[in-house]
DNA sequence: CACAATTAAATTGAACACAATATAATTGCC
DNA sequence: GGCAATTATATTGTGTTCAATTTAATTGTG
């Protein structure tokens, strides 16, 4: 008797894309980001912007690769997200004196407030999420090991190089 | 003795930007797109209008708002997403005779040939994941599942109105 | 039948993401 | 010490996302 398991996807025809682990992947995170906002636009935060000002309550002072590297951004997505939170008054950026390439980013005495309006959040994702706090701490290590494996992916370009 | 379990997150201090949910479903998210780009980049098609181009090699002919239901997005990204497709020539954009207020949205014969280049997608995802086939499964599921309750959890102003 | 309410798309403006490129500072190596 | 590689950040251009608004077509109600 056949196995009652889902078949392993074909080269030989389509597989339905609400079945597909990518786009349950991006409408949930599209979701994630949307419950957040009303929450975020109270805080005058967006939600990547959420995201460096957590890094920073977690450790002030950091370069912007030190930030990019924690959240997976590179400084095309960090520039300008910066400059509009020191716009806001949240951070400073000076150049280090130690190594002009780098720039430090500290928060300012505001950004530090800002802290305790934001420590709701979590709570509040966990209510929305519906789920019990060890499901979501066990899919959060799920989703992590997933991006580490997807980062280690081979590129088609590295899979040129080994070729050539 | 005390059992062994993540803390409940509280109110009144700061959960690091790596054990929350959100941040591991927006980084598992774009390392998922970045996965796919080299592969979608030689059938010159972003993610999204990958997404498009599933939702319509499943079902030809759809109206805007049928492919905004199933991909859970709107007129806003939509609109100049289609443009470009149409642009590509994968797909044709015509008023409905019957309601002019409707655009349906069909491939065009170069749109449907295309799907045979991408059968494969979905096969190298599965590699990529490192997940077997069951825990792919699984995981899709429940992040389908996390999608559905937070976008039924309530806004701030749905929040407001009730209270008013 | 008129006309207000609703519906479907498109448009606009702000803010990401990210590849590719540019700029400037530092390091390594002869 | 000079100068080619490397490193850190910024800039540019394309393509999303999404809230808010606009436009046009349709429906419902008196």
């Amino acid at each position: 008797m056949k196995k009652n398991t889902v078949p392993e996807p074909q080269a030989d025809q389509l597989v339905p894309v609400d079945q597909q682990l990518c786009f349950a992947l991006y409408s949930a995170s599209l979701a994630m980001t949307k419950m957040y906002k009303p929450r975020l636009d109270a805080l005058g935060l967006t939600y990547p912007q959420y995201l460096v000002m957590l890094s920073l309550w977690e450790q002030d002072t950091q370069t912007v690769s030190q930030i990019g590297e924690r959240l997976y951004l590179d400084s095309g997505t960090l520039s300008p997200l910066l400059k509009r939170l020191e716009a806001a008054g949240l951070i400073r950026r000076e150049r280090a004196t130690t190594d002009e390439r780098r720039v430090q980013v500290a928060l300012t005495d505001t950004g530090r407030a800002l802290k305790t309006r934001a420590l709701g959040l979590p709570q509040h994702a966990l209510r929305a999420s519906g789920c019990t706090l060890g499901e979501l701490t066990e899919l959060t290590a799920r989703l992590h090991a997933l991006r580490r494996r997807l980062a280690e992916s081979p590129t088609e370009t590295a899979v040129q190089a080994r070729a050539a």
